[in-house]
Parts: structure tokens; C-alpha cells; sequence
DNA sequence: CCTCCACCGGAACGTGAGGAGT
DNA sequence: ACTCCTCACGTTCCGGTGGAGG
């Protein structure tokens, strides 16, 4: 036999997309459209750093897909090639959703300063110790340091503004360096839960990121696609259309190469020469379905078993519930599940955070006498029922005696 | 205007996993 | 082996609270 099980994917694989990478949203493009005005007056800010100054803290807002990232990161990648070996200026990157605790981003920058020396900071030890590390390890360099905290408004949520208050004070106590902080947010709203102190050094300088609007994204997808597929493989409005669509998201342009990718993803699986406003439909809702799926999966036993109790209650002619109502079922659940039952307090916690991940829709609301309580409804289609029960530990619900009985409830 | 329901949600604390230093 | 650290996940306790009905 000749050839592998991939030898027939291969060859069948017509090559509608001509350079995949350029329309992957991490990828840094050689100029970024509409962002000019940003970049430089950003540029302007931090170049102080080349004068051995301490560039302004900055504070950075703006809606998803607004290009934030993506122009501190052309920025970060302009200053290395301003200053190749690193001599005067270090830029530190940090995306606070994966590293979300104190701990973690005074491991995250001291790993970063002291890659070049082969020490490195391991957990176990305390705040205090990893901080005066850190701020040793900093002054040793004797250099700017730019670090740029990407998604900010998780960190204080997650852990409050400790890490922030030391790091923006640290400059107090160091020599020979420098520090200064980039802090990019999508609300502003976070700015409420921090110190005053914190804010005010923090926002030394501030900048908004307004949405693109549909014809900015429009720019931006052509300058992507020119560089990603052969003239004519785009119908004429398969562009336009992806912006519109993506407009109507507050102008994110993420979600633009998004559908674009997919949409082009889609046609050359199916063998087909062209992609078209078709493709982008189909695209839309299966990136609207793999979010979905992504999320339920990735719960907890318990989280999975409070949103198989919404599932339930969910019917026909009464698609809202209470906190009671919910918890009821829940113990059933467990019961069946054969799994510890969690206090009502612990519930309503579970429930908030599938409300926060956009899979229930739960705000509080009175009802007088009956009572104040959370009015749960579900706001993903009922199909992640099947996604749930195929999962193993969610098994016994399966089995269609136990459905049958929990159906009754 | 007051009451009172059915919870909400903050605070403090407990436990146990995962890792480090000594 | 023992102590000490963080962090995730829960529990217990308890003071609120919006608004329909008296």
C-alpha cells in the first residue's frame, strides 16, 4: 500500500488559502490600519525610555478586538529592533488571564529578568521574598523596563490591586533601573475596584482604543487577505459582509479574521474553489457553537451538574427559574450523580459564574412578598444537554430509566 | 408606611493539593 | 521529616434588600 491515511487529505487539499498564519489573530502584521495615531502618540511616550527615563505608566482601553494587543506587541517588536540587544530597554509582556495572581506575575517578570542568568523563581516561596527577588533581579540590570500587563481588569478582579500598588511604587526603591507599566483593560470600569493611590499612578497617561467600524475592518481584512489568499478566491462580498458582521460586534476585528479563516477553512475542506457569503454564515455559527462547547467542557463536575439542573427546569412554556428551584433539582442530581451536595451559598456562587460566562442569564429581581431571588433562564441552545451527558462524569443521567426519573422532577 | 419573603452576597475560616527550603 | 508558602474550593454565619401586600 502506498501512502499514509493523510495521503488522500493531501493531495485533495486544494490550496485555497495561500499563507494560513496571516490570518491567525496572533500574528503581527508589518503595518496595522487606523492604528497610526495610537502607535505614535504610545511611541512618543515610551521612547524616554532610550534616555534612560522612566517613560509614564500607561493605561490602555478599548473593546475586544480593538487592536490593543496587537499594537503593544508592534510596539514591543519596534523597540527590539531600535535596541537589538536589549541594552537600555527590556519589554515584558504578561496576559493577566493566564497569569491572574500576585504570585504569578512577580514569577512571570522575574523568569523574564533572570532568563539570562539561569536562576529562576520557583513557587512555594512567599510574596515578600519573590518581591525583593524580583525587584534585585530588576536593579541588577540596570535598564527600562516596560511591562505590559494585557487584560488587567482580571487581574484586580481575581486578585486585587497588591501586585499593581508594589510595581507601581517599585521604582522608589530601585537604583540603577527603571520600571514603568502598560495596562491594558477592556472596561473601564475596573478602575472602581482599585486604590486610589494605585489609580492615580497608574493612569499617569491614558488612552482609548475606539471600535473600527465597518469599513475600517473592511481595510483591515483586505490588507490580511491580499497576503493570505490569490486574486479571485474571495467573492466580491465576502469581505464586506465578515465586516458588517463583525461591526455589528462593536467593531472587532478578531472576530472579523475569525470568520474569515473559518469561512475560508470551510470552503477548502469541502473542495471548493471559491469562498462565499455562504461560507461566512456557516462560519459564524460554528464559531458561535465551539465557544459554547468550549465553555461547558471545560466546567467543573459540580458547575456541569447546577447547569444539567437548569437544563431541567428549562421547558416548553416556562423557560425561567429560581435559585430554589435550581438547587431542588440539584440535589437530586447529585443524588444520582453520587456526588457531595454543596450548600445553596456555594450554588448561587456556581450559577454567578455561569451567568459571567454568558451560558445563563441570571440577574436578581424582587418579587415583593414571594421573596428576592435570582431569575435563571438559559441562554445557549438546549443541544449542550447532549454535549453534557456525553461527558463521563455525567454518565448515570444517560441511562434512560434514570433520564425518565429526572425528567419527573 | 411597614412587613416580610426568599434569597443575595460579604467575610472569615477550614481543608487539602502542590511545591520549596532546611 | 517537617515547616512554610499560595491557591482553589467549600462551609458557616449573618446582615442586607426590593417591592407586593397589608
Amino acid at each position: 500500500m502506498v501512502g499514509s491515511i493523510f495521503t488522500r487529505h493531501i493531495e485533495k487539499r486544494n490550496t485555497l488559502i495561500k499563507n494560513k498564519d496571516v490570518l491567525q489573530t496572533s500574528y503581527l502584521p508589518e503595518e496595522m490600519p487606523h492604528r497610526s495615531a495610537e502607535i505614535d502618540s504610545i511611541a512618543t511616550i515610551i521612547a524616554s525610555a532610550f534616555q534612560r527615563d522612566r517613560p509614564s505608566n500607561i493605561l490602555i482601553f478599548g473593546k475586544t478586538g480593538t487592536g490593543k494587543t496587537a499594537v503593544m506587541n508592534f510596539i514591543g517588536n519596534e523597540l527590539r529592533k531600535e535596541d537589538p540587544s536589549g541594552n537600555t530597554c527590556v519589554y515584558i509582556y504578561i496576559n493577566c488571564k493566564i497569569v491572574d495572581t500576585q504570585y504569578g506575575i512577580l514569577q512571570n517578570i522575574g523568569n523574564q529578568t533572570m532568563a539570562d542568568s539561569g536562576k529562576s523563581i520557583t513557587t512555594g516561596l512567599s510574596i515578600e521574598k519573590v518581591s525583593s527577588d524580583v525587584r534585585n533581579s530588576i536593579d541588577e540590570h540596570k535598564k527600562v523596563f516596560i511591562v505590559v500587563l494585557d487584560e488587567i481588569d482580571h487581574l484586580v478582579f481575581k486578585s486585587g490591586d497588591d501586585v499593581l500598588y508594589y510595581l507601581s511604587k517599585i521604582n522608589e526603591d530601585l537604583k540603577h533601573s527603571k520600571l514603568s507599566l502598560v495596562g491594558i483593560s477592556n472596561s473601564l470600569k475596573f478602575k472602581e475596584h482599585m486604590d486610589p493611590r494605585v489609580k492615580s499612578r497608574l493612569c499617569e497617561e491614558q488612552m482609548i482604543f475606539p471600535p473600527y467600524d465597518a469599513k475600517q475592518i473592511e481595510d483591515i481584512l483586505r490588507s490580511r487577505a491580499v497576503l493570505a489568499f490569490d486574486d479571485g478566491i474571495l467573492e466580491n462580498d465576502v469581505i464586506p459582509y465578515c465586516a458588517a458582521l463583525s461591526a455589528q460586534e462593536m467593531g472587532d476585528a478578531r472576530r472579523a479574521l475569525d470568520l474569515l479563516r473559518v469561512a475560508a477553512d470551510i470552503a477548502e475542506r469541502t473542495g471548493e474553489s471559491a469562498v462565499t457569503e455562504a461560507h461566512v454564515r456557516y462560519a459564524k455559527n460554528k464559531i458561535e457553537m465551539d465557544i459554547v462547547s468550549e465553555t461547558v467542557k471545560t466546567l467543573t463536575q459540580q458547575s456541569k451538574t447546577v447547569l444539567m439542573s437548569i437544563i431541567h427546569n428549562t421547558n416548553d412554556d416556562n423557560k425561567t427559574m429560581t435559585t430554589g428551584d435550581v438547587y431542588a433539582v440539584y440535589k437530586k442530581l447529585c443524588d444520582i450523580l453520587q456526588i457531595s451536595v454543596l450548600t445553596q451559598r456555594r450554588v448561587t456562587d456556581l450559577i454567578s459564574e455561569l451567568d459571567m460566562l454568558g451560558i445563563v442569564h441570571a440577574p436578581v429581581k424582587s418579587f415583593g412578598r414571594a421573596g428576592r431571588t435570582k431569575v435563571i433562564e438559559l441562554s445557549i441552545p438546549m443541544d449542550v444537554c447532549n454535549m453534557l451527558t456525553d461527558d463521563d462524569s455525567m454518565k448515570p443521567l444517560k441511562t434512560s430509566k434514570l433520564r425518565k426519573q429526572t425528567t419527573l422532577l
